[in-house]
Parts: C-alpha cells; structure tokens; sequence
DNA sequence: TGTACATCAGTGAACGCGCGTTCACTGATGTAC
DNA sequence: TGTACATCAGTGAACGCGCGTTCACTGATGTAC
C-alpha cells in the first residue's frame, strides 16, 4: 500500500458499514475504523471532519441503494414493498444509519436529495394508482418498515427467522395492498 | 438527602429514561446516571452491575407499561393499535430500549415473561376475531410499530407532525384494519 | 526532457477527557438477646 | 430498654483504556515553464 491510499474515502465508508453491522452506528468509533483499513487514526479526519460526516456519507449511499432498489422492483406495489424489505435486509448497516437522522447531518444537500428521490421511487406504485391519500402513502410505508425493523431488531418470534424474509414481506404486506 | 437513598433503585431507572430521551440508549454512561442522580458514580454498579443490567431494567418496565397500556385500550383491535403508537410516542424512552434486545439481557426470566405478556395484550383484538392467522398478527403489528418508529426517528414528512399522533395512527391502521 | 513548485493525502506524537472497574472503607439499618 | 453484631447501601480514590482533536510534518502527484 503506497502513501496514498488511492480510494480512501470509499474504503472508510465501507468499513464502516461492517462496523456498524457488528456493533451498531452509535459504537462507530473514527480510530477503529482507520484501524480496519489500515490508516494512521487521523486520515478520517481528513476526509469527513467528524463522525456525523461519515455517517452522512453512508445515509446518501444508503438511500441512493435504496432509490435503485424499489426503481428497479416496480411497478407493482407489492413489489415495490417487498424490495423495500429485501433492502433493509441485505443493507441492515445503511439501513440503521438512515432512519436515525440524528447521527447525521440531514440537511446536507447531497442527503436532502438522495432522500427525496428514494421517496418517490416509494409512492411510484402507488401515484399508479391515480392520486393516493397521503393516508395510503403512510400505511404502505410503515408496514413495511414495520416488518424491516421488527425483523432486523430481533423481535420477532423465532417462526418468522425461519422463512425467506421476502416470502414473509410479501404475505404481510399482502394483508394492506390486496385484502381479501 | 441521608446516606441511604431510600430507593435509589427507581430513581436510577428513571434517570436512565430521561437521559435515553436525550441522547439514546447507546450513549448511555452510569456514570452520567449517578450525576443525574447526584450519587456516587459506584453506586449504580451495586445495584445493576453494569450497564445492561440497568438497560433490562428498563426494558422490563417498559414491556410492563406496555401491556397496561394495550389491556386498557380494549378489544377494539383498531384501538390497540392507536394505544401501541401513543406509548411509543409517549415513553420514546422505553421503546427505545425494548426493541434494541442487544442492549439488555433479553434471556433474563423478568424480562421473557413481560415481553411475552405484552404480545398477548396486542394479540388480544385478533383473537376476538376467531384463530387468526400469523400473517394477519405480524400485518397489524408491523403498521403500527413501523408508523411508531418512522415517527419517532423523525423520518416522516413535516406534515405528519403537525398532527396528533393518535390521529394519524388511527388513519393509517385503519387502511389495515378496515380496508375500504 | 528536466526542473521547480504548489497542492493534496496521509502521518505520528501529544493532549486532555470521560468512561468502566476495582477495592478498602464507612455510615445506616435491622435483628438477636 | 439497651447493647452487640451482621448486613446492606453507598463512598471516594485509583487504575488503565480508547476516544476525539490538534498540529507540525512528510511523501506523492500534478502542473508550469
């Protein structure tokens, strides 16, 4: 490894997101992170300022993941849903990171908009629908953040964590887009 | 204030709620606590030995407030479902704490036994309804607890929290609970 | 092609701080007789 | 009623640790001429 590392600013927010799958966004700590990737404990520093600086960084990757996610599961609803579970899944370290808005600086502009277009991709199959409540809107969202956080806390009964947690997704999300 | 507290045991836990409510469970330090408490900071090491003795504690009181709350509200399933939101909102603290199982010791017999009386208080509407199906139970607690959390994060559109949060709870769970 | 210089990325030593943990202790309370 | 003793609750000093922050520095890169 040369002096210059090449691609520092990626491989700490990587590192991060491991970090943070071990030990949660709040323990993150800047030294241990220039220690996994093998930095003097001062170059993070360099890159985002603080600790709210790096994980602003991972909340606008985060929701940019996010955004491409449920893009490319639409149209339908459900599967839009579905993916919006599958993403919190499989990105449990982006994920925990941007839905606690108070570890990060929310106003960043690069934030502000990443957020916004991860929004839209959200109500995409639903403005199919013609022009949902913002009633609808909350009801779809939050029983699939629901589900996400339920399932990524370890709170549900061990029965669900024997299941595909997409399978799972799309039965209980089912109950709210196409009830019987 | 005497040598003895009297019950430094309660006091402490209330304090822990507090400096939750200020700054998380993760940064949480007992020795802030007994500064809160204005005790010596060795003082609560007696009484939880550390830090997710005390966490337990909380955990096991809120999962107790909880049940209380959802058995008040009734058999109304819709009615639970605005309890379990206005608790969330109303003791973020606790709620906090109760579904972060890796900050407390989620195996202590206290704990296991409030926690599972408290699923049964919000299982309480479905069974009304005949033997329902585990999909219908982890629906109904999925909206309520993902609207619970995206509010309490924050997360939602400004809109969202111009309004009563039992309002808005009884809107979005009625999608759910009494589709159109 | 070669040299000089500016800029940027990363270093490493030093600092003060708050934390958890340990431990010998002391003050208060309750119980036995 | 009084005394002795055991138990329990809380103290306060000491320790080592990892953290964030600062700062003068050095090595690499790119550009001007």
């Amino acid at each position: 490894m040369a002096y210059h590392h090449g691609d520092l600013r990626t491989a700490l927010v990587a590192a991060a997101i491991d970090a943070i799958e071990e030990n949660g966004p709040a323990m993150l700590s800047l030294r241990d992170l220039a220690r996994r990737v093998g930095v003097s404990h001062a170059a993070p520093v360099h890159h985002f300022g603080d600790k709210a600086g790096l994980l602003t960084a991972v909340a606008v990757d985060g929701f940019r993941l996010l955004e491409e996610a449920l893009r490319a599961a639409g149209p339908d609803l459900l599967d839009v849903g579905v993916a919006y579970v599958r993403f919190a899944v499989g990105h449990r370290g982006h994920f925990e990171v941007m839905f606690r808005p108070e570890l990060y600086r929310s106003d960043d502009p690069a934030l502000v908009l990443a957020r916004a277009k991860a929004g839209e991709s959200l109500s995409g199959g639903l403005a199919a629908l013609g022009a949902p409540a913002e009633g609808d809107r909350l009801a779809a969202w939050s029983i699939v953040h629901g589900l996400a956080t339920l399932w990524l806390s370890g709170s549900l009964p061990a029965s669900a964590y024997r299941q595909d947690p997409c399978e799972l997704a799309r039965v209980v999300a089912g109950r709210l887009f196409s009830p019987p």
